[in-house]
DNA sequence: CTGTTAGCGCCTTCAT
DNA sequence: ATGAAGGCGCTAACAG
């Protein structure tokens, strides 16, 4: 492999002016850059960049640390991480940690080791077990929710949450169900405390009966359906944390014989894709994926570039999309 | 921020000693390993993996070239490989390339400059614009098609496709439809290959009118149904060729009309999470996504290990899973 | 504009 | 088992 000393022998310059060809090439004289492009040819000369970043005391490379990539909505997150972190010219390492704080932190100490220079958590922020924020660290959590400190990117997601439950409130139902992440995560807290103030905002009483704790996976979804069928006061509605339960929830509701949106609404929660082309179209929360991503990487620059921003919790629009999978009840 | 010659000043050590105690221990006397331990506690060292890698001359790295990460089948190949990596004590480094070939460049050049060791391409191999395999360039091409050059790990896609078909056909099915994807995508011709096989299998005359082409994205299925509603004869089953279009298409379908499956049975390929949770369920060819990701994973780091390995080729079993999208026709 | 020089932090012989 | 010394490939002063 050729090393820029070769390229140096063979144009019979300085590494020197072979590094300045490379790097700032106005900086060197015509005559010169060529005789440099020649022998580089010639040598199939390439820049070693591991010496380069370790130079340079830069890795030009952050972390996304994903709880699981094979969620779509990770998945959209990260694609406008990758945007973003490719037209700065970095690279973006992939921190699946599938659930484990062990790799977790393996991958925060890859900045503490200099092999990123940053992180993006999208793992929502929970008091306690939080690796990040962390001093000497820079980092942004992106998809988080309310009170989570650093520098964020997030939806309003009570908000969101009360707006459902309010518009399916206006439809005329009264007796909302709902099929909730598991109960201490931070996103089921927050879209919790959104359905309790649209029912306190009508005058409907809270009934702790309503609420089946699901996980956010389409089987749970399925399971909080069968179980809402069996009650012996059935609700009109259920909100759902997310799109993946609503949709596994349309089919258990289905399956037992009742009509979506007929006898049952249903809302969901993110938008995915699949949403507006399931049977029936679902009601749900269109959640900006990849601007969150965006945004976040954006906001990791900033922060790396040590500018420190004026804004650190960025709170982006969602949008309410209504569907087939709600009307009023019967 | 410390260095390891700040530790061998802390403990009296040299930077030999200290580099053997932290990747050899065991060659250390208990005594200075002790005093190695300490100072590195009191000064809070980290070691600078940036120049470890610089100067042991290998990134750990590996680029997973991705066309689209949004796209769930990929990110479960994904998942699969990050489990393998993480195993090794690999990163790897995404390589969102957005379908453009110039950010696959990009990324190919970046073994070259030693920013990586190796790449686990799924984009297709198709003859002419394709960058891997390439000499000097250690890669794996997983999700292949039939006569991918290099080191490919896939499922025989035209046996599966064979097989939905002629299931349709025992059905009783004659005119079957087929919802492809971009005529030139190696997908798509290994798929047709596989259909045509089962017609001809049967005695059953190919019709080219009955393939509509679509682009693997939910709206082209949908569209694409809407096509087959208007013929003058109407198929009685789509082979569809992915669940994303299948999913859109039974939509549409049903959007006309058209009861899936006693009007019209539907099938899919890949098996995404969804797919058993849609209204109707979908039948479908079950790729094991995880499992591509985790074979490619392996062969890649065998062929880093310099070993040549006997099977350069891996043809993973899939599953044809029978649902409720299919039935026979009236 | 170009060449010289001195390291970046670490690992690895080679002695001891 | 430990220490001394050299150098990986590159960039960044600094001189000229």
């Amino acid at each position: 492999m050729a090393t820029i000393r070769d390229v140096s022998r063979e144009s019979g310059l300085s590494t020197g002016t072979i590094s300045k060809a490379l790097s700032t090439p106005e900086k060197v004289s015509p005559k010169n850059l060529a005789r440099v492009e020649a022998a580089i040819k010639k040598l199939n000369y390439k820049p070693n960049m591991l010496s380069q970043k370790f130079r340079k005391k830069t890795s030009n490379t952050i972390v996304v640390l994903v709880p699981d990539i094979a969620n779509l909505f990770f998945a959209k997150v990260i694609s406008g991480i990758e945007t973003v972190a490719q037209k700065e010219g970095f690279s973006v390492l992939l921190g699946d940690t599938k659930d484990s704080i062990e790799r977790e932190k393996e991958f925060v100490s890859m900045v503490e080791t200099k092999l990123a220079d940053g992180i993006i958590n999208l793992r929502p922020y929970k008091d306690g077990d939080a690796l990040l924020p962390k001093e000497g660290i820079i980092s942004v959590n992106a998809s988080s929710c309310e009170n989570t400190p650093g520098a964020t990117v997030r939806i309003d997601n009570v908000q969101a949450s009360q707006k459902v439950v309010e518009y399916l409130i206006s439809l005329g139902h009264k007796r909302i169900g709902v099929i909730s992440g598991l109960a201490d995560n931070p996103h089921t807290v927050d879209r919790l405390k959104g359905y309790k103030k649209a029912l306190s905002n009508f005058d409907i009483e809270y009934d702790a009966d309503l609420i089946v704790e699901g996980d956010f996976n389409y089987w749970s979804g399925l399971s909080a359906a069968e179980t809402f069928t069996r009650m012996a006061d059935i609700p009109t509605a259920v909100f759902c944390m997310n799109d993946q339960m609503a949709i596994a929830a349309m089919k258990g509701f289905t399956d037992k014989g009742l009509k979506v949106p007929d006898d049952m609404s249903v809302t969901g929660f993110d938008d995915m894709n699949v949403s507006r082309y399931c049977t029936p179209t679902l009601t749900t929360v269109a959640q900006p994926a990849e601007k969150i991503g965006e945004k976040s990487a954006e906001l990791l620059f900033e922060l790396l570039s040590g500018i420190k921003p004026k804004v650190t919790e960025h709170i982006l629009p969602y949008e309410f999309v209504i569907r087939e999978s709600t009307s009023a009840p019967k």
